[in-house]
DNA sequence: AAGTGGTCTAGACCACTTG
DNA sequence: AAGTGGTCTAGACCACTTG
C-alpha cells in the first residue's frame, strides 16, 4: 500500500527542519509555492502542515505565513536519544572520559536487569564522565552482555558513541524503560564532576530493549542539575 | 464578525453530546447525513468533526462511523495518575494535607509561565504535603491564575483532586511540559517530610496547558526519591 | 454489494498583515 | 494593493468494515 501524498510531504518538510534547510523562527514556503514543488492540491498541502502544527513542529499566523517552531517546543516523550544527540540538540558539545572499564562475573543484580541470570556469560562494566564543552556532567556507568560488551571494547572507549556503534553491527534499539530519582553526590561522584559532596543529582536507570525484546544495556547515570534537566512534553 | 460554520456545526455537536442526545459509544450520523441536516459541504463537517476527534469527544474508525467518546475513556495526563498509580501499585493509599493558600500579586516569574503577565490578574498559590498511606512524600506547591483558582477554592483544599474540578467545570489538558531535577531538601521541605535537611529530592516542574492552548498551571512538586519514582518507556 | 470514513482535486472568496 | 493563511464548495475515487 502506498503512503498518503499529505504524509510524504508531512515527511518531506519535516526532514528540511530536522536538517536544518528550513531553520527555527523562519517562515517555510507559503501553501502556493508548496502547491507548485509538490505538485498537489491546496488540501494535501494544509493536511500535512496541519499535522506538523499538531505535533508542534510549525506554527501558523494568519496573514504572514507559516513558522518553524524553535526547537525546545519539539522535544517528544517518545524518542530515544543518546547524550550525544541531547547535548548537540542542547547546543553543545558532547564529549567523555574513561574511568575504568572492567569484566565482572558476579554482577547477580545487572545480570538479573539483562535477563541473563542463568547464563555463563560475564558483564562488561564501563565507567566514564560526560561533558558539554568541556564541563563534567555526568557520571554514567553502563552494564554490556559480554557479547555486545566484546563489539564495544574494539572501539576507543573515550570517544565511542555506544548505539551508533550497535547500529552499526545491526543491533537496533526498539525500547528503553527509564527510571528517574535524585541522589546526593557520594565523593566518588563529587570528585568526578568537580561539585561538593551531597549535592542533589539526577539518577537515570535505564534498561534497553533490542527489537526481539531482549535487554542490550543497563545503564545507570548521575548528571549534574546544574547543566542538566530532564525536559518531557505530555499529551492526553 | 460571524463564526466560522464549521465552528457553528461544531458547537451543536458538542451540544447533542453533552445534552444526551447522542449518547457515549453510539455513532453520531454519518458525513453524507450531517452535510444533508446541516447544509454545508463535506469538509466543513469533517473540519468540525476532526476538533471534537482532537478534544477527544469522538472517534472515527475508518468503515465503520464516528462514535461519542465515553467520558472515562478521556485520558489523563501521565501526572496524575504517575502519583496515584505508584501509590496504589505499591498498597498504599493517596492522600494530601493543605499547608497553606494565598493570593498573590507580584509572583512575576510565576505570572510569566502562565502568560499572564500584562493581566491585573492575580495568582492563587496553593501549597500541599502529599502523602501515601500517612507517610509525606512530597511537597506540591500550585499556582493558578485567579479565575481558576476561584474554582479550587470553592472545594476542601485538603482532599480536593484538581484535575477533577477542572473536568467538571469543562477545563480539559490537552498537554504538559515538564522537566525533572533533582534539589536538595530545604530545612522546610525536610520538616514537612520528615527527612534530613540536604537529603536528594527529586524536582518536577509543570505548565499545563488547555484545549486553547493557555497555560491553565504551574507546578512545582519535591519527592521523597525512597518513595516515589518516575518511570519513562521510550520507544526509537 | 453497500455503506462508512480517508484521500485528493480545482477552484472561489474572505480576513488579516504589510508595504 | 498585494500577499498570506482561513473558510467553503462540489465532486471524485479509494480503503476498510459489514451483511
Amino acid at each position: 500500500m502506498k503512503e498518503a501524498l499529505y504524509l510524504q510531504v508531512k515527511n518531506v518538510i519535516a526532514k528540511r527542519i530536522k536538517d536544518g534547510v528550513w531553520k527555527a523562527n523562519m517562515a517555510i514556503p507559503t501553501e502556493v509555492e508548496l502547491i507548485e514543488e509538490f505538485q498537489v492540491s491546496r488540501t494535501t498541502i494544509r493536511q500535512a502542515i496541519s499535522l506538523l502544527v499538531q505535533e508542534g513542529v510549525l506554527e501558523k499566523r494568519q496573514g504572514k505565513g507559516t513558522f518553524v517552531k524553535s526547537h525546545e517546543l519539539i522535544e517528544q516523550l517518545g524518542h530515544l536519544t543518546g547524550f550525544a544527540e541531547e547535548s548537540i540538540k542542547r547546543g553543545f558539545k558532547p564529549g567523555s572520559r574513561l574511568i575504568k572499564w572492567e569484566i565482572k562475573e558476579n554482577l547477580m543484580y545487572e545480570k538479573s536487569l539483562l535477563n541473563r541470570l542463568k547464563e555463563e556469560e560475564k558483564i562488561l562494566v564501563i565507567e566514564r564522565v560526560r561533558f558539554m564543552d568541556h564541563i563534567p556532567v555526568a557520571v554514567e556507568r553502563t552494564y554490556w552482555p559480554e557479547e555486545i560488551g566484546n563489539i564495544h571494547l574494539k572501539e576507543d572507549l573515550n570517544t565511542v558513541n555506544y548505539y551508533e556503534v550497535l547500529e552499526k553491527n545491526e543491533i537496533l534499539l526498539k525500547k528503553a524503560k527509564q527510571q528517574i530519582s535524585a541522589v546526593n553526590a557520594s565523593v566518588y561522584d563529587a570528585e568526578l564532576l568537580g561539585i561538593e559532596p551531597g549535592t542533589a543529582l539526577l539518577e537515570m536507570t535505564r534498561v534497553s530493549y533490542g527489537i526481539d525484546g531482549k535487554p542490550i544495556e543497563y545503564a545507570k547515570t548521575r548528571y549534574r542539575t546544574d547543566y542538566y534537566k530532564y525536559n518531557i512534553t505530555l499529551k492526553r
